[in-house]
DNA sequence: GCCTCCTTCGTACAGCGTACGAAAGTTGTT
DNA sequence: AACAACTTTCGTACGCTGTACGAAGGAGGC
């Protein structure tokens, strides 16, 4: 009707429309991601996109999936721990560079090939370094839920930035003065409002204490 | 206007309308949790609710408060191992009773006063441990990021119940043939897909883990 | 009787996902 | 050249969402 490619030569891509999608999602929040801005912000109009994807959901499941995709694979070659180590942080970056992310891995219940891909991967290295089946499957539930919990709590924090601490300590100052919170005050003080603090450095600690705590014949 | 209670006494409040609201997402999860849904099942207009909450947030952000409150509390006086034990275990609990409210603590940024006691309280009891200031952050920390992204994890399977195993392996068969993911057939077969097996079970490894690297000396 | 406050809620609006079916271009066959 | 078949785009409309605005009516004080 308005077009200038109707038909015939395509000029959308189900791939096009999961990348911009991400794009959006990343600039505007999960919430600012609709049908409407999305096909907007792809220059067609919102039915369009149906000829590409079934519904709603189904961009949700494939922004999973790129998100999956853009986390470091192990190699069954190498050492587990530092493979492991090297997947862990790949995996928060990526989750804070997409923080609406985590919601969507509650809700979403058709993983995509790269999300397959990607846990094969890492079950192969940690067979292949020894752990037994039963093992493997511990470890890797026990560093999954380390690493998206921590994320989690991450994503909940203010903003990024430098030091916004002082805005995520601001409305419990209120009730600081009815001493009814002595330790949240202190914690506030003394470690979350320093200046150089930064949550995502404590990452590395958990980590490191799960790691060393995995060897396999521990792991039983 | 229609009204038995137009006036005068209220007939609501805003505790009965959190309460509502907190049985109404259980029963219908957080997606079957709307202002006009919510006004029904009380009994009430849609927006007659505006006068409890300033809005939906706020509605939201009560929930969160109230899952809090139901989150076992741990005391000072205590070994810090058993309160923390319990806490977590209880937290667990409690969020696969409510496993909407995960999704939650990622967008809420107004603590309420029982999420602030709840964590006042288990602050305490690590540092009347003998954990420091900074040793009490980072354990925490830990421990949080391994419930919630546990309890992430667990919402994420299919459906609660006896062995619905066999579903969520299922989208995977297809692709059995393949031979393309060798080690999530192995996992599946040998592991998940056993007639016995509650991955909720897996829990307590990974938390005793935890807790047994946890000592605040070596928690440094 | 009236005034003021508390509480309820009717109406309306902009946004959402998407069902349905029409329109228009390209390609293949004759 | 004509026509049919197929691919791709999208206009319209429906039922849902949160909520702004303001009217309505009962209760208590004077």
């Amino acid at each position: 009707m308005t077009g200038e490619g109707a038909a015939g030569r395509p000029e959308l891509s189900r791939g096009k429309v999961l990348q911009k999608a991400l794009e959006l999602a990343d600039a505007e929040g999960i919430t600012g991601l609709s049908i409407r801005s999305l096909a907007q912000s792809i220059g067609t109009k919102p039915m369009s996109l149906y000829y590409y994807v079934a519904n709603k959901d189904e961009i949700l499941d494939g922004l999973v999936d790129l998100v999956f995709a853009e986390i470091s694979t192990p190699q069954a070659g190498g050492e587990w721990k530092e493979q492991m180590r090297r997947r862990a942080h790949s995996a928060r970056e990526v989750l804070r560079r997409h923080p609406w992310a985590i919601g969507l891995l509650e809700s979403r219940k058709a993983p995509g090939p790269e999300t397959l891909k990607h846990h094969e991967a890492t079950l192969a290295t940690l067979r292949a370094a020894g752990f037994t089946v039963q093992q493997t499957a511990r470890a890797y539930s026990l560093l999954d839920s380390y690493i998206y919990g921590f994320a989690l709590q991450e994503a909940a924090l203010p903003i990024a930035g430098g030091e916004p601490m002082a805005q995520v300590a601001a409305p419990i100052i209120e009730r600081f003065a009815s001493g009814e919170y002595p330790h949240l005050v202190e914690i506030a003080t003394q470690v979350v409002m320093q200046p150089d603090y930064d949550y995502g450095n404590e990452f590395g600690y958990g980590l490191e204490l799960i790691l060393k705590a995995l060897e396999p014949a521990s792991a039983a």
